[in-house]
DNA sequence: CGATGAATTGACTTTTACGTAAATCAGGTG
DNA sequence: CACCTGATTTACGTAAAAGTCAATTCATCG
């Protein structure tokens, strides 16, 4: 495991720009230690920016991934955060089966409509 | 089965305005019948609006879901139309799947998550 | 017929998520 | 040192997806 990675390393393992990065940053998304004033990503900061792109192919806005992230941070210490940390991650559990169910639904309407596409072939004698 | 909605039953009951409704028409993703000038949408239409806004929650845009919605209508008549639909209806499924991909590991993240607030709480002698 | 309330249209505005350009700086190389 | 390459900062721009507002038109009910 690298310690640290250079932004443009990153920018070219994620096929993202730096500016995206930056912006990221300037969100609070990520927080990357400075030498000087150059950028340096560990590996932490690297599996969050996967998990920023994650949310971002899932349709999450930069604030709902911001609260996403939250979450994956190390538990707090107090017991009524915790009880209330463990109940947004419920919340954002709820979302993502919404999500799938949207996903599994347009599966299907697309397997359909492939059928439709394969019978039509028949009729018209092609072999598939 | 209803023959027509008006456009504000279908604002009601998808939670859109009829701003919306026009928008995706004005971006050919729908064509309700007119009756003098006001708009008619049958069961087909909400269908599609149906088809839309799941795909919006997925993180579609506009013109992908348009490209989604094409695959969905009648299949053409020709053959060489019918291999290129089945062609773009697998591209389709690719991206789904990514997203579901996408999707799994989020959850298994938030289930880690969960686990690590279970453990701390168990830590601090608390009951779940 | 006139009032009232829904529907349409067009113009303008807003928000999000970056892109792009210009100026500056830092570090290595010949 | 001069130069080059990369990174940073700041500022402004932009495209997508609507929201908002105002002016009109229609329908229909009393
Ligand atoms: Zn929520
Ligand atoms: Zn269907
Ligand atoms: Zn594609
Ligand atoms: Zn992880």
């Amino acid at each position: 495991m690298r310690e640290y990675y250079t932004i443009t390393e990153l920018t070219r393992e994620f096929g993202i720009s730096t500016r995206t990065l930056r912006f990221y940053e300037d969100e609070g998304l990520i927080n990357p230690v400075r030498r000087g004033r150059t950028r340096l990503y560990r590996p932490s900061d690297r599996h969050l920016v996967r998990q920023i792109l994650r949310g971002r192919r899932l349709g999450f806005s930069i604030s709902e991934i911001r609260e996403i992230i939250q979450v994956y941070k190390a538990p707090p210490g107090e017991v009524g955060q915790l009880h209330l940390m463990i109940q947004k991650i419920e919340e954002k559990r709820q979302h993502l089966r919404q999500k799938r169910r949207d996903l599994e639904d347009t599966l299907q309407e697309l397997d359909q409509a492939e059928e439709a596409c394969v019978e039509r072939l028949a009729e018209l004698g092609v072999k598939t």
